[in-house]
DNA sequence: GTCTATTTGTGCGAGTCCGCACGGATGATT
DNA sequence: AATCATCCGTGCGGACTCGCACAAATAGAC
């Protein structure tokens, strides 16, 4: 289920990367190189986002939550198959979530307004409007998963999307950080991921976790896995 | 925080209704009457949509399911403020989620080929794409709520949400359909029915929800409750 | 008015996760 | 080498929800 990368212009960024040659262009004249630090926070709530990003290593999550903050939880995963910034896309500068970097990595990025302007491009917008129907089912099926699978299992599902998004196997996260992700416990990670190890299927020591069987993790998750990467590799998988 | 209807051709479907009326007179032409029978499935999950719909009374659920239907919950709500078929807006003819008529009532439908022809018209498709986003909003925070609620308050704000959607206060619903949205059992939903009761929220008999104290529902639900509402009401409240 | 299907009320043991708490381990700093 | 901040392992009682199961109540059909 894993899609390679296969970047034309060794961006990296697969949303950039598979536009036709005339869209990339056009996007190019104004895109920046970005490093995208671990812990950055991209967009905050009801503000006007800036700028859009288009991740190209690491790992961006939008984190929906109550207006007190009090409670939070991660809605949608973007990587390098992504962006952030999709309500700019559906014509508004600001949302509700906030967007921050759980994983470091570097990427492009554009002045909102810019993306604005290349959205008149018929062919641009309907490309990005169908990365953000692939995110609004990933966000669905993240509801799924919260209510229908046990805690291991939603472990192994955070694993695997964030496999889909990294380069290698191994993620550099302590529990704390994937606990608020997931909306549980330190401790409660801790001991999932200790069944992960025990599986065979991960192998954890202080602030990283290797992905050991993919496959194994995909089994446990059963078909709480698969549905929303399915939809945008139909949509935009050239 | 419950939004009155105030159409201005008495359609009903505020979508429709707060629209310039040069679109809404645009979609006229192509709207057709229909019933919306409680149960009728409007959608299936990787089939092509035939027709949008843009309901006047009623409500219809949006559920996300593994692809074998083992495990099914409720995405999302719609009702007179808005319309099914949201992935026809974003681009693509089909999704996999199903779709079906949750509370019967009556509402207008467009077959999708005239609503792609009429999503050429800018102002049309940038306000449906205000209705996509805020409905992307509220599946987030029902992964919220999934993840951080008690069964008691899950139900509290589902029946707001309905609340919201219908005329009156009476929802005609039995807890075993209650049951499958919210992802729980059935006897689940009868005990934490009888909580709401208890605290004077609301009446319960059979197949019967009458909602009494809205405010004290709310207060109930805490910060999980109204997001989604607001920003609907920032970018499609005229 | 009786029968029948549906819906609702209730109970019980088991499993999961919570909040809280603390000790040990690891890695960076000086 | 000692110190310190962070991260991880573990334990305990309690709350919540589960799966299962069955009785009672209601509404509609005959």
């Amino acid at each position: 289920m894993k899609v390679e990368e296969k970047g034309t212009r060794g961006d990296g960024n697969q949303l950039l990367a598979r536009m036709p040659a005339a869209l990339a262009d056009l996007m190019l004249t104004h895109l920046e190189s970005v490093d995208l630090p671990q812990g950055m926070i991209i967009e905050q709530p009801d503000e006007a986002v800036e700028h859009v990003y288009f991740p190209t290593r690491g790992v961006i999550s939008i984190v929906a939550m109550t207006p007190e903050g009090g409670a939070r939880i991660e809605a949608g995963l973007v990587g390098r198959e992504g962006m952030s910034g999709s309500m700019v896309v559906l014509g508004t500068d600001r949302s509700p979530h906030q967007t921050t970097v759980q994983i470091g990595g570097a990427g492009y990025r554009m002045e909102t307004s810019r993306l604005q302007e290349a959205l008149q491009q018929d062919a641009l917008r309907e490309r990005l409007l169908h990365y953000c129907h692939a995110l609004s089912i990933q966000t669905a099926h993240t509801a799924l998963a919260n209510a229908k699978l046990k805690l291991d299992a939603r472990l192994a599902r955070w694993l695997l999307m964030c496999h889909d998004r990294i380069e290698g196997d191994e993620v550099t996260l302590t529990h704390d950080f994937l606990s608020t992700m997931l909306g549980v416990r330190r401790a409660g990670v801790t001991v999932s991921l200790h069944i992960l190890e025990g599986q065979g299927l991960v192998r954890a020591t202080r602030g990283l976790i290797r992905i050991i069987d993919r496959e194994g993790l995909e089994e446990m998750v059963g078909g709480c896995y698969g549905v929303p990467e399915a939809e945008y590799t139909r949509l935009l998988t050239a």
